[in-house]
RNA sequence: GGCGCGUUGGUCAAUCGGCUAAGACGCCUCCCUUUCACGGAGGAAUGACGGGUUCGAUUCCCGUACGUGCUACCA
């Protein structure tokens, strides 16, 4: 059997983690078995449809290095690929639903629905359902006659059609996560299948365009769990029951002080983010910070998301993508939520760090050097010398900067506190005179600087642990960096000389 | 309220009836380092509770508690 999955995200907002990871199991479960993976757009509300989302999805998808194989800008053998555009598929099998009394209209207006759900309510917390127990009292093609019902359509009153979920009927749903499950069909209500703009719902819409792009196994989030049954009896009604996929709820991602889904707000409160890149909202013009613009590798965020409700019970936490797609394996996706975790995320970051090579990390690096310096004014050979002597200090992109800017221009910030209240005439004498021995050298090396320290710490009878921390604070402007003489080697004696001077004119 | 799903350290988690319960993140101590890190060596910290089944339960079953999800013309 060709393996076909899909991913179908509502062009709405932001791609969160979960979201990522859902694309990342399909994705690897895909390419393990040689399969398609394919996103179609889930454009079925027009009021909460926002522009621009669709490419923003296309685009998370291809920085994490998780494209589809079909998609609505990709094409491909079951276009189109954006609900929105489907319409009339969804129409006909409504219809079909209805004429085989699995389904009907329904002509009550909000306003009836809200006066059914307090009029009729089961008990004192809970509103009545749309269901057998109620339809009969409202306004549908089931209490109406045919004629009735036809002249209100023909009318153009507002209508939708709705499931007419069955009574005593009892769904059993097999799940490659959960395992076996069963549910009454009396306890879910008769779910919209048709809204009234002529837009489906996501229950008509997965089940009409899972079918017809012949996807073999689905994956999503166990928050769908409550409306698998209605999606099972659809597709048995409409007669695919045979091709219906393998299904796979995966565990919730949650947020990392308690309680709850992971929110897009959690982000915000806690200072990390939540969703793949930045997102830019034109409707609100809030812009959500992303994993890619605060400096995640994307092979480390993807790695990241991978273990979080997956491993493969070795141990192993780093893995390629190829080693993903061999060892992914959906019987060890685990079934309870997962809080996330920041400073594990941060790890996943800091271990890719290391391990690229400096050439590639350069490349990644170089957009923050443009935002520091302006695109042109650094030199990329520096760069490539200095990752390798900074790079196990930082852990997110941007930490290339932190850690190395003084290889790159003078620090404009001096942290002379660390060093002021211990300073005195000898010091300042000791630095005065060693500057003009580093003039007059000829080779300017590590060893060479670090020798002629050593003999003038000598002359003057000094302590050398009393020296090397105010060397360092004139070099870098603080407390950290790698070994002074080697910076002092790669700025050169013109700048070394100068940041000595400017610092002791000042102290 | 109803229904679904879940529950091993603070967090992610291994274990598929034999446990002195792995490993990772975070935290703490020490070593290395005349800075900050990296690295190395240690440490504190876990089976929600109550019943069964069993020679033996973290593991299987049943309750309870707790958590979480759904209960929309949102997905």
């Amino acid at each position: 059997m060709k393996v076909r999955v899909r991913f179908a995200p509502s062009p709405t907002g932001g791609l969160h983690l979960g979201g990522v990871r859902t694309v990342l199991y399909n994705y690897l479960f895909a390419k393990a078995h040689g399969g398609t993976f394919v996103l179609r757009i889930e454009d079925t509300d027009q009021n909460r449809y926002v522009p621009g989302a669709e490419q923003y999805i296309i685009d998370c998808l291809e920085w994490c290095g998780l494209s589809p194989d079909e998609s609505p800008v990709k094409g491909g053998p079951h276009t189109p690929y954006r609900q929105s555009e489907r319409k009339e598929l969804y129409h006909k099998y409504a219809k079909q639903l209805i004429a085989s009394g699995h389904a009907y209209y329904a002509f009550d207006t909000p306003e009836d629905l809200e006066k059914m759900r307090h009029d009729l309510r089961k008990d004192e917390h809970t509103p009545a359902q749309y269901d057998s127990s109620t339809r009969m009292k409202m306004r549908n093609s089931l209490t109406l006659s045919d004629a009735e019902t036809w002249e209100l359509i023909e009318s153009g009153t507002p209508y939708v059609v709705r499931i007419k979920m069955p009574e005593n009927v009892t769904v059993h749903l097999s799940d490659m996560i959960c395992g076996d499950m069963s549910f009454e069909s009396s306890l879910s209500d008769d779910k919209v299948l048709l809204k009234a703009d002529g837009m489906p719902t996501y229950h008509l819409a997965v089940v009409v365009d899972d079918h017809l792009m012949e996807i073999t196994h689905a994956f999503r989030g166990q928050e769908w769990l409550p409306s698998a049954p209605v999606h099972v009896l659809l597709w048995e009604y409409l007669g695919w029951k045979d091709k219906m996929p393998r299904w796979a709820h995966l565990p919730l991602i949650l947020k990392p002080d308690g309680n709850g889904k992971l929110s897009k707000r959690d982000g915000d409160r806690l200072g990390f983010p939540v969703f793949a890149m930045n997102w830019n909202d034109p409707k609100t013009g809030e812009l959500t910070s992303g994993f890619r613009e605060i400096g995640f590798i994307p092979q480390a965020f993807v790695n990241m998301l991978a273990m979080l409700g997956w491993n493969d019970g070795s141990g192993q936490e780093i893995f390629s993508m190829p080693e993903l797609i061999s060892k992914f394996s959906i019987e060890r996706v685990h079934k309870g939520g997962a809080k996330f975790d920041f400073d594990k995320a941060k790890w996943f970051n800091h271990q890719y760090m290391q391990q690229m090579d400096t050439a590639a990390l350069a490349q990644l690096v170089a957009p923050y050097m443009d935002k520091e310096m302006g695109p042109g004014n650094w030199d990329m050979n520096t760069l490539l010398t200095v990752i390798p002597m900074i790079k196990e200090r930082c852990t997110l992109l941007p930490d290339v900067w932190a850690q190395g800017h003084f290889f790159f221009r003078t620090p404009e910030l001096i942290e002379k506190a660390a060093i002021a209240d211990k300073w005195n005439d000898q010091k300042q004498l000791f630095f005065t005179t060693w500057a003009d021995v580093l003039a007059t050298l000829d080779a300017w090396d590590e060893p060479t600087i670090e020798a002629s320290f050593n003999e003038h710490v000598q002359q003057h009878g000094m302590k050398k642990g009393d020296l090397m921390l105010p060397f360092r604070i004139m070099l870098v402007g603080g407390k950290y960096g790698p070994g002074v003489f080697a910076i002092a080697a790669l700025i050169g004696k013109g700048e070394t000389l100068k940041r000595i001077q400017v610092t002791l004119a000042a102290l």
